[in-house]
DNA sequence: CTGAAAGCGCTTACAG
DNA sequence: CTGAAAGCGCTTACAG
């Protein structure tokens, strides 16, 4: 059905009449060919439209130059910019971006950690979600590199690149007193996650720290739950409901 | 440096006792193996965690199973939430994407589409940018399906996705008239891409059609430069300026 | 159904 | 610097 016929090193050797030994190591930076000998395979390649194949060529030197982006809901604006940041750094170091979707189930992110090894990535970056100890175990001990960024929990051998959630709130607040807000609120999720919970913290602490004349609440994600509220002085005074679906929010309600 | 050492066949074969091409065709869907040599075989993968190369079956079966996303700027609303739903489907297919940002170079999408070819990628889908013509034309050659989206040009041999612009702008003015818009302006770049001149048209036919109790203007994309502006009965009056950035705005200025 | 064998397109010591 | 040769991990006729 699909005929695929790609130019083969074999076929520009010939054309160059040199070895396919030589046309490798024009390719390959580094290596030692002659000026002349280099000269010729590079017309030969260019004219007959030849590019290294870099599956055979990842089979040999074991090394795919593929890092596997591991996200859910990757249009949401933060992921977006963070997916196209991470391609674009990929690219300065000659390394590739494989784009892996995951969704709510289970073993979702185990997959998508299952095709990277298939793919023989040399790193896995992984954005969302966490997978099973025996499969990043199984990642590590192949030799892929693991990338975990805002994931909460740990895996020995990972590289794990974590937002400061407390410091970031604690920032967002004095940027807020900064712009002139006096009047305060903080919408969290019930969810309760520790990046949750430390960003409250800290946005609290903030507060507590700069007078008692603020309005402070904290509110759930589902609005038919219950929901907490503080007023003044940061200490819980009446309960309420606030509409929102957005994991967190803050704003100033003056 | 990085000693990968990923399991292979051979090891999956001895430690089940039958043949490396026993192993191949339990991992391949419809190849003809009995039972009991597919169980021992898949117990020990397991037990191995085994994964077949997907580097050296695409080199064999000549289908690395492989999509190229070529796309800049993807953390814009709309490529975001196009790129993640091609994933997605790419994935329901057993297919994987490879994401390749582009940027405002001349060859930048040339050179995508040569990563495209050296990582033998089974199609190659290009959201932004348009490449020479020589090496779409290798690209086909070779056997590798091209999709162009909202792309003006043609390209002989590849499949275009186009949006129906003239369509889109006319639904848009619909809309707005029905949410009880009386008063509307319409914003362009002065590019003057088919595209956008195309929008321009739906967007004024559909204002024509509906009386001439509405004012219209044009606009260029950089205030700086002078716009065309027309007011009332949706013919050229008077000429002005707005401010924008975007690419194309449309919104009811009553 | 099964295994031995050839072959995919490359890289890399090895000997010249 | 250069080529012949071995080998990467797989698949697939081929003959049994």
């Amino acid at each position: 059905m699909s005929r695929k016929i790609f130019v083969s090193a074999k076929e520009v050797a010939d054309r160059a009449g040199v070895s396919r030994s030589a046309v490798s190591r024009t390719f390959t930076p580094g290596a030692s060919v002659s000026d002349e000998t280099r000269r010729r395979v590079t017309e030969a390649a260019e004219e007959l439209g030849y590019h290294v194949n870099h599956l055979a060529r990842g089979l040999m030197r074991n090394e795919s130059g593929i890092v596997c982006l591991i996200v859910s809901e990757m249009d949401t604006p933060y992921r977006a910019r963070l997916v196209r940041a991470l391609t674009q750094q990929l690219q300065v170091t000659s390394k590739i971006a494989m784009l892996i979707n995951t969704d709510r189930s289970d073993d979702s992110v185990d997959q998508a950690l299952r095709q990277a090894i298939s793919y023989r990535a040399d790193a896995s970056i992984i954005l969302s979600g966490m997978p099973d100890k025996s499969i990043t175990d199984l990642c590590l001990k192949s030799g892929q590199r693991l990338v975990l960024i805002n994931r909460d929990e740990d895996r020995e051998g990972a590289l794990m690149i974590n937002l400061n959630d407390r410091q970031a709130a604690r920032r967002a607040f004095i940027a807020l007193l900064r712009a002139g807000c006096r009047s305060f609120a903080f919408a969290n999720s019930e969810a309760m996650t520790p990046s949750l919970m430390a960003r409250e913290e800290g946005f609290c602490a903030a507060g507590r720290e700069h007078g008692s004349r603020l309005r402070w609440s904290v509110s759930a994600r589902r609005p038919t739950r219950a929901a907490r509220c503080w007023r003044s002085g940061f200490s819980p005074a009446k309960s309420g409901r606030m509409r929102s679906s957005a994991s967190t929010i803050c704003w100033p309600a003056g």
